[in-house]
RNA sequence: GGGCCGUUAGCUCAGCUGGUAGAGCAGGGGACUCUUAAUCCCAAGGUCAUAGGUUCGAUCCCUAUACGGCCCA
């Protein structure tokens, strides 16, 4: 198409297209259409709150500049008035012909949504009671060239939502509070972390040995070692080895990745935090998990009491704690333990229909039938004790019964939020527990752990008794957020590549 | 891996038991010096995800594939 007075030929049914021929026509004019920098002096939400009580119709001598992205432009002739948005909020650019002179005034009407720009004027607030800059100067700082989505509806298309996050950040304000909650998240762990006498450590990510959780890994491969390598499953023989060499208390909030199956609660690669406490046990742990959760929570979203998906969520201390054995026994009508003979487990995961596999033992059975009777009903915070030790083989034994450990997982609105327990530090039994482990891998486990030597080696010199802990990070800040995915707390969620 | 649902203009969505598509917003032209989902006038914009099949004729029915969502393993 020509355009009808046939003085450009310029396609102005393509959108792109004509904001290149408006880029080309700046450059003719001498124009530079992306600036090197600007000079803000004050961000959107420093104006709002300095000119809070600010009354309808009042104009200030007041000078401020601002820079933002022009979310909105609406052209009333000899005057406009421009949204623009910056990192803290949105504020109006009252722009008049009088004020910015001809030619001001007919480039910042010209201005498209998207474009980033710079202004700078007087505070004010127009007869309708909106707070605004009244410029006399709007500077184009770097044209965007592509339409934005819908100004009412946003991006709701969830692929493009999460495949262009720039986007969605551009279009959905909301999701900005989410990153933003998350971000407030993270900095109070690691203030909360540091004032119980943490130390925050970093770990190695690609590992030769991948060890610390029951997972398949990533496999890669270092060319200039010519050795295999994989991406971490979890941190935890690497923060273990730093009790041996003394560290007292340690903590890595820690990138870590499994080569799995996604889901609204499962991305590839995922946030934990991860916390080990010398001479503490699973209960300083237990201790700490609350008390933790519950101060972000105050801290964050200022009470414990909250809502997810719908349904309210307590947070408030004391939270239940339940061994698993009871659990299961409550769900299944019936007394169960890892005590209870093969056959009746057996029979009892049949009644259920919780699949099995050959070579299980009681432990696994019973962990079985916990997920799948018991676990989803858990909404409230409920530690869930006594984990077996068949599928716990880096958790220390119970005094009172060896086939258990002094283990729990946090179940919160159904899922595992948090897993601890007191540190398996004999090094002999931690062998034999390795061992079990590459026998089940050897009879097809994949997710089975290796036998990691050195780990081993660490643990003769003497490790002391300690509590090691585990927080999904990203599964906390969905139960903060009330996010129902994952990925909608992930910046950058993992997607298959574009069709 | 299995099941169900979805994919139509840049975005948000319509589209009648099958007759090759509409709206709003955005974009283009014009009017307007207090608007804020601004308003008003005019014009434009589509390989209906992709590839096959059935049919005189397919956005619509069938099959496969891709991508996405939810549920299950």
């Amino acid at each position: 198409m020509i355009d009808p007075d046939g003085s450009d030929a310029i396609p102005f049914d393509d959108p792109l297209e004509v904001r290149r021929a408006k880029v080309e026509a700046m450059r003719a004019a001498g124009e530079q259409p992306y600036k090197v920098r600007y000079d803000v002096t004050a961000h959107v939400s420093d104006l709002v709150a300095t000119y809070s009580a600010l009354p309808a119709g009042e104009e200030t001598t007041d000078i401020a500049s601002v820079a933002g992205r022009v979310v909105a432009v609406r052209d009333q002739g000899r005057a406009a008035f421009i949204v623009v948005r910056d990192a803290t909020g949105d504020i109006q650019l009252f722009c008049r012909a009088d004020a910015l002179g001809d030619d001001g005034f007919q480039a910042s009407a010209a201005l498209d949504l998207g474009d980033w720009v710079g202004a700078r004027g007087s505070i004010m607030r127009t007869r309708r009671g909106e707070l605004s800059v009244a410029p006399t100067e709007v500077v184009l700082l770097s044209k965007s060239l592509r339409p934005l989505p819908e100004k009412y509806h946003g991006l709701s298309d969830t692929e493009t939502r999460y495949r262009q996050r720039y986007v969605d950040l551009i279009a959905n304000p909301e999701v900005r509070d989410v990153f933003l909650t998350r971000f407030k998240i993270l900095s109070v762990m690691r203030r909360f972390m540091e004032s119980r006498g943490y130390l925050e450590v970093e770990t190695p990510m690609l590992q030769p040995v991948p060890g610390g959780a029951t997972a398949k890994p990533f496999v890669t491969h270092h060319n200039a070692l010519d050795m295999q390598l994989y991406l971490r499953i979890a941190p935890e023989l690497y923060l273990k080895r730093l009790l041996v060499g003394g560290s007292d208390r340690v903590y890595e909030i820690n990138r870590s990745f499994r080569n799995e199956g996604m889901s609204p609660r499962h991305n590839p690669e995922f946030t934990m935090l991860e916390a080990y406490q010398a001479f503490g046990d699973m209960e300083a742990m237990r201790e700490l998990t609350e008390s933790l959760i519950a101060a972000i929570a105050v801290d964050v979203l200022g009470t414990t009491e909250i809502v997810y998906q719908g349904v309210p969520v307590s947070l408030a201390s004391p939270w239940r704690q339940a061994s698993m054995a009871d659990l299961v026994s409550e769900a299944c009508g019936r007394d169960v333990s890892v005590h209870t003979p093969l056959p009746e487990l057996l029979a009892l995961c049949d009644t259920h229909d919780v699949p099995i596999q050959p070579g299980w033992g009681p432990g696994k059975l019973v962990n079985e039938l916990f997920e799948k009777l018991v676990e989803h009903t858990l909404h409230q915070p409920t530690f869930v004790t006594l984990y077996p030790a068949e599928t716990s083989p880096l958790a220390r034994r119970n005094d009172a019964d060896p086939e258990l450990t002094d283990r729990f997982e946090l179940i919160v609105t159904g899922r595992e939020l948090a897993n601890a327990f007191s540190e398996l530090v004999d090094p002999v039994d931690q062998r034999s527990r390795f061992e079990a482990q590459a026998t089940a891998k050897a009879a097809g486990d994949e997710e089975a752990m290796c036998i990691d030597e050195d780990y081993l080696r660490a643990q003769e010199y003497g490790m002391p008794p300690a509590g090691g802990l585990g927080i999904g990070v990203d599964r906390l800040v969905m139960l903060l957020t009330d996010s129902a995915s994952i990925r909608d707390v992930l910046l950058f969620p993992h997607m298959r590549p574009e069709a």
